[in-house]
DNA sequence: AGGCTAGGTGTACGATGTACACCACGTCAA
DNA sequence: TTGACGTGGTGTACATCGTACACCTAGCCT
């Protein structure tokens, strides 16, 4: 009946590899992905999986490909909004990226070491550009602004401040540790956000996220309601 | 005469290691910055860099500290400009970051990548924070500033389009090539920026570094005239 | 004089990615 | 029915990596 002949029992398949790849990373982190974990997982010798993958970064990318194209997307009749609504399009698309990032916290860190861009990935800048020219942006307004907004597009921004990896600062050969008097404004910054925040533990992801996203919405909003192009001045000087 | 008392011949020390490493990098890249090779370019076994480093993690990071400790200070004057110029002071800032990485091309990712926040790397978080409380910006502000511009702050933004390293594209296992076709919106895009810059062969990295850059200053700039606070709601949302 | 120790050496181990030869078996033409 | 073929899993092997550990050696201080 089918037409893929299934010569032998078909034990592994590309998809089989690629999920339990992804299962392990969900499970362990991408630095627990290794072909002979992977393998083991499936119960099978390492060089099995070559058969199915050309080497390890297909193998990732394939893991990339499979999440990026599980992005939920947005009702038809909201993703590509016509007219000043155009921001809820892109907002929406984001959103689905963002949203695959809880169960598979690895995306982030791969999405941007990854140089490939696959066709799902693509798919997925092809999706926000959509979002930006169906509002009536401009190609040139857009393209400056897939730039702008960098991996936020994948619905992350890049970690800054953040801590909570430290540990216990393994003895190191590097001269004492930093010294909070010597970053004043750093601990001022602290200061205010523990005061704004009293039982936080680190920074709001998620508000430092909207808080950026917007702002350079906002900003590029702004540019198209005045009909900016490249040719023109740098945004932001009008002070 | 030395306080340090000189005992055999110290052929290797911390900084000529991490000078050694900074070398190779420039010269071959991050991959090709292993113990080994190190060691080597050195003239020593590759246990003798244990001495000096306590593993290679605390090697990078202190090629990343050598780099960023290098980063050209703007004058006094201008370092922490009072007032509206409070942009220059930042922008001057960052600009010695960014030129650091025309030497140093290998420092993107690694901060990227980096986890550990040493001295040096928080002086300049310091710095760029410093010149926007200067500027009379409350540290409320500064701090989602901050996060807004991410690795910025370093001097470049995340790649995006840059297909630079494709090369041949090797044999995959995976389905067929991206069709062209399939990607309208960013053919769109790529065919408008091509039409601007017709003998480009990619995207203005130092356009689009400013671009975002200026945007992102110019909407924060914005939020500080209007006295915006985090208990406000997000900006950007004006149309 | 003799011990301490900073600092370089040598060997060895486990992990990694993957090349290559091999082989088992389901499919299909003769 | 048979035999060639190709798909797909196996086994062995190698280079490269980070690094643990024992050792040695030479200069300094008491």
């Amino acid at each position: 009946m089918s037409t893929t002949p299934h010569r032998r029992r078909p034990s592994l398949d590309r998809d089989t590899v690629i999920r339990a790849a992804i299962d392990l990373a969900d499970a362990e982190g991408l630095e627990a992905v290794s072909m002979r974990r992977v393998s083991q997982a499936l119960g099978v010798v390492p060089m099995a999986l070559y058969k199915h993958v050309s080497d390890k970064e297909d193998l990732v990318d394939g893991m990339v490909d499979a999440v990026v194209s599980s992005f939920p997307a947005p009702p038809p009749e909201v993703a590509y909004a016509v007219g000043p609504s155009w921001q809820q399009a892109v907002r929406l698309r984001v959103a689905g990226a963002r949203s695959a990032l809880v169960s598979h916290p690895w995306l982030r860190r791969t999405l941007e070491t990854r140089t490939r861009r696959t066709a799902t990935v693509l798919a997925h800048m092809e999706a926000v550009s959509a979002a930006f020219l169906s509002g009536g942006l401009s190609p040139d307004l857009t393209h400056h602004a897939m730039h702008a907004l960098g991996t936020r597009i994948w619905g992350f921004s890049p970690e800054l401040f953040d801590e909570s990896r430290s540990g216990p600062t393994p003895t190191r050969h590097t001269g004492a540790a930093p010294q909070p008097s010597d970053y004043p404004s750093i601990l001022a910054i602290a200061a205010d956000a523990k005061a704004r925040r009293p039982d936080a533990t680190g920074c709001d992801e998620d508000f430092e996220f909207s808080f950026a996203f917007e702002l350079i919405l906002g900003a590029v909003d702004r540019l198209h309601a005045t009909g900016w192009s490249s040719a023109d001045p740098l945004p932001g000087a009008s002070r």
